[in-house]
DNA sequence: CTGAAAGCGCTTACAG
DNA sequence: CTGAAAGCGCTTACAG
C-alpha cells in the first residue's frame, strides 16, 4: 500500500491529492492542468485537496510522461550588454506567471557555442525556444528542425516563410542615423563598429546606403573590428580614426558603450563634441542620457521585443492562430547634445 | 518488444545502449555515470555504444528516478548590476563543463521574491543552491533547511557554524575607503548610498566606523535612499548633498554607477574633482577606468567569488571534505584620478 | 563486479 | 465527462 519510503521525495503526490478529493488520479491531473472537459465541481474539490496538502507538481515526472517540459529556452549572444538583460527580464515577466520556466543560454556571439547549447538544451525537452537573430550553423538549424520545437526569433526581421520573428529593421536604423547627421550639416561620416555580428553589419549597411544616396559615402571612413564592444575599445578606435582621418566630422558607433569611450577620449584630447565631431550611438543605454555631452542614440525596443516574443510563444504553445509571423516594433532616434 | 511509438521521444535510450554493449541496463547506467565499481572493459564498450547511437541521457528520467537533478540554482538580487553577470559567468564556466545545469533566479532585491523563487525551484529538486548574502525570510531558511540541499553563500562572510560562504569583508572595504580619503587630506566625508541591501549597509558601517575613529564623523553627511542604484540617481543625490552640505570634500558612493552620475553632475556644475571634492566608488565597473576623471574604486573579486563558490559546491556534491567553510577573497582599492 | 525487479510521479491512449 | 492500465527512461535497493 505505502510506497517505498527510501525512494520517495516525501512531497505530496498527485495520487494523494486524488484520494483526498475522491477522484481518480487522472482526473486530478486534468483538473490541475485546466483540461476543460472536467466537471467544475470536481475541479474545485481537486484544487482544495491540492491546496490542503501543499501539493506542487513534480516537473521531472511531468516531463518524462509527456515528453515535453514546461521550460522555454532563451538563447542570447551576451549578458554583458544591458540590452539582452532587459529583453530577458521582459520574457521572464510574461512567461513565469504562466508557469513556464525560463532557461537562459549565453552563447557569447559564437555560432559553435550556440549549437552546443541547442544540443544540450534539447535534452531537456523544452516546449519552446527563443532565439536571437538568424545567423546560426547548419547543424543548429537541423537540430531545431528535427525536434519540432516552436521557435521565435528576436531582434531581426525576415520575410522568410514559416519563421516567427519579433524585432525591428537594423538597416533602417542605420539609415536614420545617417540622415540625422547629414541634416546637422555633417559630411565626413564614419561608422565605427566592434563585435560585428549580423545586426552590427546590417546597421552599417543602412548607414552607408543612406550616405551613398546622399553622395557623401567615403568607404575609407570606417573602422570595424571583431573584438567585443567596450568603453575602452571605443576610446581606442576613436583615437585611431582621428589619426587616420582628421577631417571626420560625424561618427556612428554600433553600440553606445563605444560612443561613451569616444566621448571620454574626445574630452581628454579637447575635441569639441558635437561642434567639431558629432557622435551618435546605438541602443540608448541608461548612461547615455547623463554623460557629458548627452549622447544621441537609437532607442531600441528591447523590452517590447521580449514581451512580444514571449506572447508569440504563448500563442504557439496554445496552438492558436498567429496573426502576424513578423512583428516590427520599430526604433526611435533620441536626439541629445552629442549631435 | 517495441515500445509504444506514440509515447516515446524517438531518442536512443539507455536500454538500447545496454543491448548494443551487451550488458544490463544498470551496468550501462553505472558506466556512463563513472561509478567506479564497473569493469573498465565494460565501461569502454558502453561508451562506444553510447557514442555510436548518439545517446544523450534524459534528465527528466534521471531526476525522477534519483529524486535529485543535476541542476544548481543561483539566486542573485539583480542582473542590472554588471557585478552579478560576471559572477554568474564564472559559476557557469566551472559547473557547465562538469555536466551541471545552472538555473538563474533574479529576486530583484526582494526577500519575498527570493522566497517564492526558492519555493518554485525546489520543485526541480536541484542538487545545490548558490545564494547571495544571508538576509532572507524565515520561510526561505526553513525551506532550504527542510530540503537538505547543499547551500553556498556568496559575497558576504559570516562566522556562523555549518554555513559555507565565499566573499569578502564589505565592512573592511568601507573602512579602507575612509582611510584613503583621510590620507588625501579630506575631512568632510559623506556616504551616498542607494538600494540599501545588507552589503550596502555594511560598507557604510565600515566607512563611518573609520571616520569615527579618526574623529571626523559627521552623521549628517549621509544620503541613503532605498531606490535602485543608477547613474541618474547618482547625479541627483550628489546635487542634493551639495545643496545641504556645500562644504563636503569627499564622497564614498556605494556603487560605481552613482559615482559616474555624480561625476557628470559635477562636470555640469563646474565642480573640480578631486580638488574640491574627491569621489570613490565601489565595484570598479568597466567604465570607471575610462570616465573623466577616472574613478577611484574598490575592485571586488566577483569572478573569483563565482569560481570559488562553484568549486565549493562541487566539493559538497562529491561528499568530500571541505577545507574552509569561509573563503575570504579580499578586495582591492584601485586609486585613480578622482581622489 | 553485475543484474533482475521495482519504483520514481506523472500523462498518454484507449475505453466506456 | 471519468477511469484503469500502461508507459515515459532512468536509478535505487537488494541479491548474488
Amino acid at each position: 500500500m505505502r510506497k517505498d519510503p527510501s525512494r520517495a521525495t516525501g512531497r505530496p503526490t498527485l495520487a494523494e491529492v486524488a484520494r483526498i478529493a475522491g477522484v481518480s488520479q487522472i482526473t486530478a491531473s486534468r483538473a490541475l492542468r485546466d483540461v476543460p472537459t472536467v466537471d467544475p465541481g470536481l475541479v474545485s474539490k481537486v484544487r482544495e485537496a491540492a491546496k490542503a496538502l501543499g501539493y506542487v507538481p513534480n516537473p521531472a515526472a511531468r516531463t518524462l510522461a509527456s515528453a515535453r517540459s514546461q521550460s522555454v529556452i532563451v538563447l542570447v549572444p551576451a549578458l554583458s550588454n544591458q540590452l539582452y538583460i532587459e529583453t530577458l527580464e521582459a520574457i521572464h515577466s510574461v512567461l513565469r506567471p504562466r508557469g513556464y520556466e525560463v532557461l537562459i543560454g549565453n552563447f557569447h556571439y559564437s555560432r559553435e557555442e550556440e549549437e552546443e547549447l541547442i544540443r544540450n538544451y534539447l535534452a531537456f525537452q523544452p516546449c519552446g525556444i527563443l532565439l536571437t537573430g538568424f545567423d546560426r550553423t547548419e547543424a543548429s538549424l537541423h537540430l531545431l528542425e528535427a525536434n519540432k520545437v516552436p521557435c521565435v526569433h528576436m531582434m531581426e526581421l525576415t520575410q522568410a516563410e514559416d519563421v516567427f520573428c519579433v524585432g525591428f529593421s537594423q538597416e533602417d536604423a542605420g539609415a536614420v542615423v545617417a540622415r540625422h547627421l547629414l541634416a546637422r550639416g555633417k559630411r565626413r561620416l564614419a561608422y565605427v563598429a566592434a563585435q560585428l555580428d549580423a545586426r552590427v553589419l546590417q546597421r552599417g549597411e543602412g548607414f552607408k546606403r543612406a550616405l551613398a544616396e546622399a553622395g557623401v559615402l567615403d568607404p575609407a571612413l570606417e573602422i570595424m573590428v571583431p573584438e567585443a564592444s567596450s568603453v575602452g575599445l571605443g576610446g581606442e578606435l576613436f583615437g585611431r580614426l582621428l589619426r587616420q582621418h582628421p577631417d571626420v566630422d560625424g561618427i556612428f558607433f554600433c553600440n553606445d558603450d563605444l560612443a561613451h569611450g569616444a566621448i571620454f577620449e574626445a574630452q581628454r584630447q579637447g575635441i569639441a563634441v558635437p561642434d567639431r565631431i558629432a557622435f551618435v550611438g546605438f541602443n540608448d543605454l541608461p548612461m547615455s542620457a547623463h554623460i557629458v555631452p548627452r549622447l544621441t542614440s537609437i532607442r531600441t525596443p528591447r523590452e517590447a521585443v521580449g514581451k512580444h516574443a514571449a506572447h508569440l510563444m504563448l500563442t504557439l504553445l496554445a496552438g492558436a492562430e498567429v496573426p502576424d509571423r513578423t512583428v516590427d516594433l520599430e526604433f526611435e532616434l533620441v536626439v541629445r547634445e552629442s549631435s
